[in-house]
RNA sequence: GCCGGAGUGGUGGAAUGGCAGACACGCUGGACUUAAAAUCCAGUGCCGUCACUGGCGUGUGGGUUCGACUCCCUCCUCCGGCACCA
C-alpha cells in the first residue's frame, strides 16, 4: 500500500490535461457557468480558492452527464488600483498589471479547474477595449452617451473628480487638500432610459435572489408623483416641486431649496436680493463643502437658514416662506421640496427645530376637539405627532370633504393639469451612469474635439484608440492622457483640420458590463463578439460573485444586455438566468482578512503542505456557498483525512475486487449515495454531498473490516471514484488510471446513475410519537407498510403501550 | 432610520411540518509506541441515572397543529446594504 503523497503526482495530472485535446464528446445542451471577471490585484488569495473550486466542482459534474460546459477566465485589468500602486513601486501600470497576469495564472493553474483558458481576455488589450469603444460609440449615436454636468467631489489641488473612497475626513487621500463639491463636466451614460425595464418583475423566470432584486429595485427607486410650479413672490422664475404626495397641498408651510439650487446660485451672485444673505451666504459655502457622505451622518440634526423669499402655493394662494436646507439634495427630483410637516418626518423635524407652523390636513375628528374644524378629511399619515395646541390650522377647503386620500390625489391631479400648474411625472432614484475618468489606466474615450467645428466620435475604422505607453500618470492637475502631446494631436476626421483627442477614460465597470459575451469569441473582429455564439450559449445558466456588486456591476451589465437586445444583437433581455453570491471566508480570528490583521491564509502554502485536492474539498465543505465563516486549518486536516482514507481504499487492495461477495446494505447505501451527492450537487449544496460520501466511506471500511475481505465489487467501486472526482479531481485521476487501470481520463467518463432496484432496504426503521412527542422506533419489513399493520406493531410496543394504555387516542399516519 | 439576510453543541454546519444536532473540527478516554507525532477504536447538547426508561433543549414571548428549528405574530441580537428620495 502506498502512502498519500498529493505532491507525487497533482503536477503531473494538472499537465497532463494541459497538454491533451479535451476527448470528450457532448451530448446534451450546452451549459455557460460564470465567475465574476477576476481584478488583477496581485496574489491569488484564498477567496479566489472559494469562488472558482465550487463552480469548478459543478462544471465538471455537468461535463461528465454529459454537457457541454463553457468555463472561460479572464482579467478585469484596467483600473484605479494599478495606476496606485505603479506611483507607489514607480512602475509602470501596464507592467505590474501584466506581470500580476502572470503570477495569478500560474496560481489558477495549480487549482486544477477546467477552466478554458483557450477563450481568456484581458481588459486592458486594445483586442478587448476596442469593442469598449465601439459599444461606447453605438451608444454615442443612439443618444445614450452624452456629455453633461454632475456635483462630483472635487480636490482644487490635483484638479481631480475624485472616487468617495478617495476622501480621508473630508480631505484628498494624496495631497490632504479639502475636498470640495463640485459641478464638473463628464461622460454619462443614460441608464435612467431603461430604469422601467431595470426594474425586476415580482415573478421573473431568472433565478436571482430576493435580496438582489429588492436591493436593484430600490436602488432604481421610481416613484410617481406630479411636479407642481410654486411662483415666488416678486421674481419671474418659479420654483418647480416634486412630490408623491400631492394630496398633503394644503399641509404645505414652507418650501425647501438645496444649496445647490439656481434660485440658491442667483442669490449667491447677487441676480436676486435677499435681506438674509449675511446668512445665506456662509451656509451655502459650508454646505458645498460637506460630501453626500457627511450630509447623510449629520441628517439626524437639521439645519438650515431663511431666505427672506416666499413662494405662493398654488392650489390655495396661501404666502410661504422659503429655506435653504442641505437634508434637500440637488441629486434627486428637482432639488426643491415642499415642506409637509404634518405629514412628513423630516419635513417635521425641521419645522419643530425653525418653529415653523405644522399642519395635518387629516383629522381624526375626536383626537383635536379642541380646534376648530371645517370639515372631516380621511387622510391617514397617523404617524407624524403633532402638537395641535400650538401649531394647528385649518387650511383645508370643502370640496376635498369626504374623499380617501388617492380620490383626493386624483382630484387634485386633474386639477392641477387643467389649471397647467402641474404635471404627473415619474421620478427615478438612479441617475445616469457617470462614466468618464480623468485617469491613465482605462479605455480612451474615442471622441475627438475639434476647435473648429465641434465634437466628433472617432471613425469606427480608426478603432481602437491606443493607450499610449508613455504618459505621465502622476497628479500634475491635467488629466494623464493629456500629458503625452504628440498622442494628444489628431486630424477632425469633419474639416481635417489639427483637433484633439478626449483626454479621458472610461470607468472599469464598462469593461466588465458586457465581458462574459466577449468569452464565446474572443479574437472575433467583425464585432465585439460573434451573434451565433451567443444564440448557442447565452444566457449564462448561473452567474457567480459577490454581494457587492448587487448595485453597480451586475446592475450595468443587464442595462447592456438590454441595450444590445435593443441593437439586435441578442434575442433576450436578461444575460444570466440564476445568480448566485458567495460568502467570506474570515481570517482565522473570525475578521475579515488583511494583509495589517496579519490574519491572511495563503492558499499556495497549503496547496504544497496539503495538495491541491483537500483544499478544494475543503471549500466546499466548509460551508455553504452563501454562507461566511473563518478558516479554520485543523478543520481542513479533516478533509485531508478523508482524502487519505480513500487513498487507503483504493492502495491497499482488499476493499474491492471483481469477484467479490458484495454487502448487500453497502451496495445500497452506495446507490443511495449516488443518488443525494447528483441532488446535492446539482443544488450546489456541495458541504452535504461531501457528507454524504464521508458516510459512504466509513460504512464501507467498517464492512470490510468485519468481513475482513472485499465487499464492493470493482464496478461498483469505480462509480464512488467518480462521484468524488469533481472535488478531488487530481486524486480520482490518479487512482483511476494506477489502480483502476483505465486509460481514458475520470473527467471524461460518465457520471454514475443509482440502481432503482439497490435503493430500497429489507426493512424499515420507523419512529412512533405519541402526542407529538417521540416515544419508540419499530422496525417494519418493507414490503409491508400498509397503514394497519404498521399501527399494529406500533401498539404492541411496550414503551408506546404505556402512553396508549387505557386512554383514548388518534392514529395518525 | 429604512431594506435584505441570519440566530441550532466548545467550533463549521445538517434537518424546511414528522427520530434536532447528520458530516466534520475540537475535546476526553483507550490501543499502538521506549516516547512523541501519525494512525486506529470508543465517548462527546444539558439534567438525572450503575444502567435502561426519563426530563429539558434550536435568540425571546405568544399562536396555529396530533406534531414546529421549520408556518404566523411580538420583541431582542448580529451581519450585509443604503437613498433624509420629497
Amino acid at each position: 500500500m502506498k502512502k498519500y503523497r498529493p505532491q507525487e503526482f497533482e503536477s503531473k495530472w494538472i499537465k497532463v490535461w494541459e497538454e491533451q485535446p479535451d476527448p470528450f464528446q457532448p451530448t446534451k445542451e450546452p451549459k455557460y457557468y460564470l465567475v465574476e471577471l477576476p481584478y488583477t490585484s496581485g496574489d491569488l488569495h484564498i477567496g479566489h480558492w472559494f469562488t472558482f473550486t465550487i463552480p469548478d466542482v459543478l462544471s465538471r459534474f455537468k461535463k461528465m452527464q454529459g454537457h457541454d460546459v463553457f468555463f472561460p477566465i479572464g482579467y478585469d485589468a484596467f483600473g484605479l488600483p494599478a495606476e496606485n500602486a505603479a506611483m507607489k513601486r514607480g512602475v509602470h501600470p501596464r507592467d505590474w498589471t501584466m506581470a500580476n497576469i502572470e503570477t495569478m495564472t500560474k496560481q489558477f493553474k495549480t487549482m486544477a479547474t477546467m477552466l478554458n483558458w483557450e477563450h481568456m481576455i484581458i481588459a486592458c488589450e486594445p483586442e478587448y477595449y476596442r469593442w469598449n469603444q465601439w459599444i461606447f460609440l453605438k451608444m454615442y449615436e443612439k443618444g445614450l452617451a452624452y456629455r453633461g454636468s454632475a456635483l462630483s467631489n472635487w480636490c482644487e489641488k490635483d484638479k481631480t473628480v475624485l472616487a468617495n473612497e478617495g476622501i480621508e475626513n473630508g480631505k484628498c487621500w494624496r495631497c490632504g487638500t479639502e475636498v470640495v463639491q463640485k459641478e464638473i463636466e463628464q461622460w454619462f451614460l443614460k441608464i435612467t432610459d431603461y430604469a422601467d425595464q431595470l426594474i425586476w418583475p415580482e415573478n421573473p423566470e431568472q433565478q436571482w435572489p430576493m435580496s438582489v432584486r429588492v436591493g436593484q429595485n430600490n436602488w432604481v427607486g421610481k416613484s410617481e408623483g406630479v411636479e407642481l410650479q410654486f411662483e415666488i413672490v416678486d421674481y419671474k422664475s418659479p420654483v418647480t416641486v416634486f412630490t408623491t404626495a400631492l394630496d398633503t397641498i394644503f399641509g404645505v408651510t414652507f418650501l425647501v431649496l438645496s444649496p445647490e439650487h439656481s434660485i440658491i446660485s442667483a442669490l449667491m451672485d447677487g441676480t436676486l436680493k435677499s435681506s438674509e444673505i449675511e446668512k445665506v451666504k456662509p451656509y451655502v459655502n459650508q454646505a458645498q463643502k460637506k460630501t453626500e457622505e457627511e450630509r447623510k451622518i449629520g441628517a439626524k440634526d437639521k439645519t438650515g437658514v431663511f431666505t427672506s423669499l416666499y413662494a405662493v402655493n398654488p392650489l390655495n394662494g396661501q404666502k410661504i416662506p422659503v429655506w435653504v436646507a442641505d437634508y434637500v439634495l440637488s441629486s434627486y427630483g428637482t432639488g426643491a421640496v415642499m415642506g409637509v410637516p404634518g405629514h412628513d418626518a423630516r419635513d417635521h423635524e425641521f419645522a419643530q427645530k425653525f418653529e415653523l407652523p405644522i399642519v395635518q390636513v387629516l383629522k381624526p375628528a375626536d383626537s383635536i376637539k379642541d380646534i376648530k374644524i371645517e370639515a372631516d378629511g380621511f387622510w391617514d399619515y397617523a404617524d407624524i405627532k403633532v402638537d395641535y395646541k400650538d401649531t394647528a390650522i385649518l387650511l383645508n377647503s370643502g370640496e376635498y370633504d369626504g374623499l380617501t386620500s388617492s380620490e383626493a390625489k386624483k382630484k387634485l391631479e386633474e386639477y392641477i393639469q387643467t389649471k397647467k400648474i402641474g404635471e404627473i411625472k415619474k421620478q427615478y432614484h438612479i441617475h445616469d451612469w457617470s462614466i468618464s475618468r480623468q485617469r491613465y489606466w482605462g479605455t480612451p474615450v474615442p471622441m475627438i474635439h475639434c476647435d473648429d467645428c465641434g465634437m466628433h466620435p472617432v471613425p469606427e475604422k480608426d478603432l481602437p484608440v491606443e493607450l499610449p505607453y508613455d504618459v505621465d500618470f502622476t497628479p500634475t492637475g491635467k488629466p494623464p492622457l493629456a500629458t503625452n502631446e504628440e498622442w494628444m494631436k489628431v486630424d477632425c476626421p469633419k474639416c481635417g483640420k489639427p483637433a484633439m483627442r478626449d483626454a479621458e477614460t472610461l470607468d472599469t465597470f464598462f469593461d466588465s458590463a458586457w465581458y462574459f459575451y466577449r468569452y464565446l469569441s474572443p479574437h472575433y473582429t467583425e464585432g465585439p463578439f460573434d451573434t451565433e455564439e451567443v444564440k448557442k450559449k447565452m444566457p449564462v445558466d448561473i452567474y457567480f460573485g459577490g454581494s457587492e456588486h448587487t448595485l453597480g456591476h451586475t446592475l450595468y451589465a443587464r442595462f447592456f444586455t438590454k441595450f444590445f437586445h435593443d441593437l439586435g444583437l441578442v434575442p433576450f433581455t436578461e444575460f444570466a438566468d440564476r445568480r448566485m453570491e458567495h460568502g467570506v471566508i474570515l481570517g482565522p480570528d473570525g475578521h475579515r482578512m488583511s494583509k495589517s490583521r496579519g490574519n491572511v491564509i495563503n492558499p499556495d502554502d497549503l496547496v504544497k503542505e496539503y495538495g491541491a485536492d483537500t483544499v478544494r474539498l475543503y471549500l466546499c465543505f466548509m460551508m455553504p456557498y452563501e454562507a461566511t465563516a473563518p478558516w479554520s486549518t485543523s478543520s481542513m486536516q479533516g478533509a485531508y483525512g478523508f482524502l487519505r482514507k480513500v487513498w487507503d481504499i483504493y492502495t491497499s487492495g482488499t476493499y474491492y475486487s471483481d469477484e467479490a461477495q458484495e454487502n448487500a446494505d453497502l451496495v445500497i447505501l452506495l446507490n443511495k449515495t449516488i443518488q443525494s451527492v447528483t441532488r446535492d450537487v446539482d443544488a450546489i449544496k456541495m458541504n452535504t454531498a461531501i457528507a454524504r460520501m464521508m458516510e459512504l466511506v466509513n460504512g464501507w471500511n467498517d464492512a470490510t473490516r468485519k468481513a475482513e475481505k472485499p465487499v464492493l465489487s470493482t464496478a461498483n467501486a469505480k462509480k464512488f471514484l467518480q462521484l468524488l472526482a469533481p472535488f478531488a479531481p487530481l486524486m480520482t485521476e490518479e487512482i483511476w488510471h494506477q489502480e483502476l487501470g483505465e486509460k481514458s481520463s475520470i473527467h471524461s467518463s460518465i457520471w454514475p446513475v443509482a440502481d432503482k432496484c439497490k435503493l430500497k432496504e429489507a426493512t424499515i426503521t420507523m419512529p412512533v410519537q405519541v402526542n407529538g412527542k417521540m416515544r419508540a422506533t419499530i422496525t417494519v419489513d418493507a414490503t409491508d407498510v400498509e397503514e394497519k399493520a404498521v399501527v399494529d406493531v406500533a401498539l404492541t410496543d411496550a414503551t408506546v403501550k404505556k402512553y396508549t394504555d387505557g386512554k383514548e387516542y388518534k392514529v395518525i399516519y
